[in-house]
RNA sequence: GGCCCCAUCGUCUAGUGGCCUAGGACGUCAGGUUCUCAUCCUGAAGAUCCCCGGUUCGAAUCCGGGUGGGGUCACCA
């Protein structure tokens, strides 16, 4: 690192494609970018890349924002906030690119092709034929420049980086250290597509440069392009930017995590109702681990603990049992009752009785996995429930007895005050009065007014339930045995 | 296939030459608490540190070679 780099101020950015919803891979390099920005006391900022009008989805640059936002990883300046290098978004940029674009033909470093697509895989199939690489001949290369200049003002053309020959690229990553290519394996990469916009090569380039990027962390997918965007900075003289290629996220197969196999976005898992929280912590834990060993620990002290040389070069997989254990355990120590409140506010169905909410949270608390689990861990307190009687017909008990059983607690709770003091102590001493199997016996009562085997406590169940929807549970369940 | 990256329990990882007959977490299994489930508590199984060489008094840790996995080879990012 020079002297000057050290004194510069710490930039770091993400640069997600507006393509579809935002990639919890996305989230997790974001991450990363802020807590490194944040350590070095500088900037991160989100810059969009829209230069692929073929895949581009409306509406996708917002979720982007509002899935960072719901993350918890502020940036500092992006399209929706401004900043001082705007315009963030790519699109709005394309004068610029040409510009350089430009720039560099004069220099002799990139040239106009005029390769029709077709003519360009009829060439790839030739090379694969003969075993070769696929890669572009540079036939376009030979053309004169004067020509080509000429043909480029009325023929449909591409711009091509023209990749030293000879020699090798390499560069200390941050993450993995000394990494090295031969030039002469390198693609002469298209700058600028034919319709004018760049690709990711060049704008990417062009953009870091512009907005004062020091630091570029990214997956590990880009590390074989990193040569082209090396040999861009080289050409235009300008000072190159500090790479770190973060290990992938994998698939439990142990391919690249995608959505073929697995939900990514992060909208999905909000919709879950995994706590931004607890995939927050989650995603902290792949490729990087706590110097203190904390397993469980917000952004704050993450932020703190932060170091970029505790992170593994490993790509890790993706491990749903972890996160879902992590996010029960926010739901349940983490987050305050009034807090879980208000985040389980937008899971309740619309029947929920909402003034039961205070006595139904805690019996429910401890059992969550996920926000959304709120409707089958409840259900039975406002909804019919269906009880078929094959379910009530234990073998430690004759349909008599369950009747008789029936019979007695209806009995018996008709004469308590319902709170859950005297509802346990009357049920339980008709149970040892009576020495009914416990297991049985409480096992039919759970079913009779819950329509399920597990289920929170019985007592405290009833209670809450009420003794209207008890009894007449307790009353249509004696029917089936009469 | 070429190039590149990577390699510690099923999974996430600790480990930076002796403290390692490899530690923790998730998951799994067993037991305890208990009216069920979940929580909670206790315990167990689970890794010849991918393999083979080398360096060294000493290697999971350093080096080389294999093997395996992944990424990438577009007018997509």
């Amino acid at each position: 690192m020079t002297a000057t780099s050290k004194t510069k101020t710490v930039r770091t950015r993400i640069a997600p494609s507006p393509t579809g919803l935002a990639h919890v891979a996305t989230g997790y390099i974001a991450l990363f970018n802020y807590a490194f920005a944040h350590q070095h006391g500088g900037q991160f900022i989100i810059r969009i890349e829209d230069t692929d009008r073929a895949r581009f989805v409306e509406g996708a640059e917002q979720v982007i924002y509002d899935s960072l936002k719901w993350l918890g990883i502020p940036h500092a300046e992006g399209v929706d906030i401004g900043g001082p290098y705007a315009p963030y978004k790519q699109s709005e940029r394309l004068d610029i690119y040409k510009k350089y674009a430009e720039e560099l033909i004069k220099k002799g470093h990139a040239y106009y092709c005029f390769c029709t697509s077709a003519e360009l895989e009829t060439m790839r199939n030739a090379q694969q034929k003969a075993g070769k690489l696929p890669m572009y001949d540079g036939r376009c290369k030979q053309l004169d420049p004067k020509v080509a200049q000429e043909r480029a003002q009325k023929e449909k053309h591409v711009i091509r980086l023209h990749m030293p020959d000879e020699g090798k690229t390499e560069w200390e990553d941050l993450i993995r250290g000394h990494i090295e290519f031969e030039n002469a394996l390198v693609d002469d990469q298209v700058l600028i597509k034919s319709d004018g916009f760049p690709t990711y090569h060049l704008a990417v380039v062009v953009d870091d440069y512009l907005m004062k990027i020091t630091h570029v962390m990214r997956g590990e997918e880009w590390i074989s392009s990193t040569p082209k965007h090396i040999a861009l900075y080289t050409m235009f003289g300008w000072e190159i930017p500090q790479f770190a290629h973060m290990p992938l996220l994998r698939n439990p197969d142990h391919s690249k995590l995608s959505k073929r196999k697995n939900d990514v976005s992060l909208i999905s898992y909000m919709k879950k109702g995994y706590l931004p929280e607890a995939l927050v912590n989650f995603l902290c834990l792949l490729g990087w681990s706590h110097p203190e060993h904390e397993e469980v620990f917000d952004l704050q002290n993450f932020l703190k603990h932060y170091a970029i040389d505790r992170m593994q070069k490993t790509a890790p997989v993706f491990d749903f049992n972890k996160l879902n254990w992590m996010n029960g355990l926010y739901i349940r120590e983490k987050l305050s009752a009034a807090e879980l409140k208000k985040r389980l506010e937008p899971f309740l169905p619309s029947d929920f009785p909402k003034k039961k909410f205070d006595t139904i949270l805690p019996l429910i608390r401890d059992r969550l996995v996920l926000l959304a689990d709120v409707e089958s861990l409840t259900d039975f307190f406002y909804r019919d429930i269906v009880v078929d009687k094959k379910a009530l017909q234990f073998k430690k008990a004759d349909d008599a007895l369950i009747a008789q059983q029936l019979l007695s607690s209806i009995e018996a709770l008709k004469k308590t005050d319902w709170t859950l003091q005297s509802i346990e102590a009357v049920l339980r001493s008709l149970q040892e009065k009576n020495d009914w199997n416990k297991g049985q016996y409480f096992m039919l009562l759970r079913i009779v007014v819950t329509g399920k085997t597990a289920t929170p406590p019985l007592f405290e169940t009833i209670e809450v339930l009420g003794k209207e929807k008890t009894f007449q549970r307790l009353e249509k369940a004696r029917s089936l045995f009469a």
